[in-house]
RNA sequence: GGCCCGUUGGUGAAGUGGUUGAACACACAUGCCUUUCACGCAUGCAUUCAUGGGUUCAAAUCCCGUACGGGUCACCA
């Protein structure tokens, strides 16, 4: 029997060979130094922020080089599989505005020549590819169950070896005859496609890492499984396939992939290819109990990219945060160009850093909290509307019926040297401005008193100044003047450098005033500018207000 | 346990043998400004770069050991 019946009855079913599939993907047409980069998630319905960071690396590295960055589903795993899986990813990431140029970005329909970019609907292009190292007999038919390898791991314990199907432990299934196999196979029994390695664990790889450096690790001895049961390949095997037939320069992927990198290093030599450039991202932490570990999809909330969404932080704060983690200096860039596109920034490989940074919300909310303060009213007007129409119904109608008032409301002191910074997500804005609209109030509210809190005192102050000082007219100044020349005539001091050298000499200072207008007409002694609060809600609308003490 | 990687303040970090008396940002604290809050401004916050040793005129920066943290050892990615 030759190697190649060997194989055509292991792997009977296999439309074309390597060459074809090496000839229908040509070389991309790109200039010199122009990365080829992917992001490569699995189907579990769910992007992990994680993830984000990398595609966001990815699809920088590309575009800033000239290159193509493109999408490829890794559904090799089905009992993982999750419904609608595919859709969710690119859902996802389309609203966190990540543009790959290929991919299953059409309703799930390819985009691009390098396709199909879903490993499910690959199988024959890996089949072809493992069929050709049966033929070269650097692959070998394996029909250990699940048993035979838990006996030999027992073993391996006991006598404190090295784990693994690996060196003699592999030795009967390695020398088994084609013939023997073939017995097997006819006799029904399930197997799987391992690799024969030739690798030697005293032996070293050093892999130059573009962001780590040269990292030098033992070479793989393992017999890893090239083709699963279901004739699906392993993530190894797909990603030394893959990555070369779509001509991938750069991978870019978490560093939990380091310690497989002498299996891929030895899966592209045996396949003649040439091994990528590897550029392992350090993991973002978080931090428990003192103890750091890797944000984890289960018990973090903010590992899932929709958490942000819904919350209502914009997807740009997300994004400026994640660069400040990717890049060192890029915090300083942007604090130098806080108008300027992200686009213009050049992500360095040096830059990045080796280890895991903790996820700091903190940090997070704040570069968010001064990217919203830098919008304008209508643009905060229009995203909170948006985030509001998908979770805050009530809150949605209210704004489309307000539009008005909101946009006057959001305007106050925004667009100015120092905009306000008073909510660091959408979901914020309502407690800002709820107050601002007309049918929120009403009666038994509950007001947020200061220093003053005497019904008859708070009614007296507001009733003179409602009818011998307040003038929608007067500019903030004038305004201000206003509001003196009423403490003065009630006992309370104007100029607050004599308030606090003799404090016992008046009833109060004219912050305690101020407070006592502003609560009287929005419940709340936080709020933006008091006199374009008044101007907004209008002179009946002030003494609606007043009337409800 | 084996194998990798890492360790600069509460957090992200700058730093690649000598103007580093260790940038900058967040957080925190205090004060100022002030119609509250926020903004802004000012000041403070690592006598020291996990630790022990070595190389050197000189080390956070180079070398070795130790400790600690993380990752990984699947027919999961």
């Amino acid at each position: 029997m030759t190697r190649e019946e060997f194989a055509n009855i292991l792997l009977p079913d296999v439309l074309h060979d390597r060459a074809y599939y090496e000839a229908k993907y040509p070389k991309r047409n790109l200039e010199a130094g122009a990365m080829v980069t992917r992001l490569a998630p699995s189907p579990t319905g769910f992007v992990h922020i994680g993830s984000l960071y990398q595609a966001i690396a990815a699809q920088k590295l590309a575009h800033q080089s000239g290159g193509v960055c493109f999408l490829r589903i890794e559904d090799t795993d089905q009992k993982r599989e999750v419904e609608n899986g595919i859709e969710g990813i690119i859902n996802s990431l389309k609203q966190y505005e990540v543009s790959f140029d290929e991919g299953p970005l059409d309703n799930g329909m390819d985009v691009g020549n390098y396709g199909p970019y879903i490993q499910s609907k690959r199988k024959d292009i890996y089949q072809a590819f493992v069929k050709d190292l049966i033929i070269k007999d650097l692959a070998y038919p394996s029909f250990l169950t699940e048993e035979e390898k838990e006996a030999i791991t027992e073993k391996q314990k006991k006598i404190k070896s090295r784990i693994g199907y690996f060196g003699p432990w592999a030795m009967d299934e390695r020398n088994m005859s084609m013939e023997m196999a073939v017995q097997k196979v006819k006799a029904g029994l399930p197997y799987v496609i391992r690799l024969k390695s030739k690798g030697n664990f005293l032996k070293r790889v050093v892999i130059k890492d573009a962001i780590k450096g040269d990292i030098s690790i033992p070479e793989n001895d393992m017999d890893i499984v090239l083709l699963k049961q279901d004739g699906i390949p392993t993530y190894h095997f797909a990603h030394a396939v893959d990555d070369t037939l779509m001509h991938t320069t750069h991978v870019t992927r978490g560093d939990e992939w380091i310690s497989s990198l002498p299996i891929h290093v030895e899966l592209f030599e045996a396949l003649g290819f040439k091994v990528p450039t590897y550029a392992h991202l350090a993991t973002i932490q978080k931090e428990e109990d003192g103890k750091k570990r890797k944000i984890s999809k289960r018990k973090d909330p903010e590992a899932n990219v929709m958490y942000y969404l819904e919350k209502g932080i914009p997807v740009k704060a997300v994004e400026l945060y994640l660069m400040t983690l990717l890049n060192s200096n890029f915090e300083e860039w942007y604090l130098a160009n806080p108008k300027g596109n992200i686009q213009d920034f050049t992500l360095l490989f040096d830059k990045m850093s080796v280890g895991g940074a903790l996820f700091d919300m903190e940090k997070l909310l704040n570069i968010s909290k001064n990217y919203l303060s830098l919008l304008t009213a209508e643009e905060v007007y229009q995203n909170t509307l948006d985030w509001a129409k998908k979770y805050d119904s009530d809150f949605a109608n209210l704004l489309e019926k307000e539009r008005e008032v909101a946009i006057l409301t959001l305007n106050i002191e925004r667009e100015s040297e120092k905009p306000r910074k008073d909510f660091a997500m959408y979901s914020e804005v309502k407690e800002n401005i709820w107050y601002m609209f007309k049918e929120n109030f009403t009666e038994n509210l509950k007001y947020d008193w200061q220093k003053i809190t005497d019904k008859t005192e708070i009614k007296h102050i507001l009733d003179i100044y409602l009818a011998k000082y307040y003038d929608p007219k007067d500019d903030n100044e004038e305004w201000f003047n206003k509001v003196k020349l009423l403490c003065d005539e009630l006992g309370y001091a104007s100029n607050m450098k004599e308030y606090k050298q003799n404090p016992e000499k008046f009833k109060g200072n004219v912050a305690d005033v101020s407070t006592v207008i502003r609560v009287a007409l929005t419940t709340s002694s936080r709020t933006p500018n008091l006199k374009d609060i008044m101007a907004i809600l209008g002179m009946q609308e002030i003494q609606r207000r007043v009337g409800l003490l």
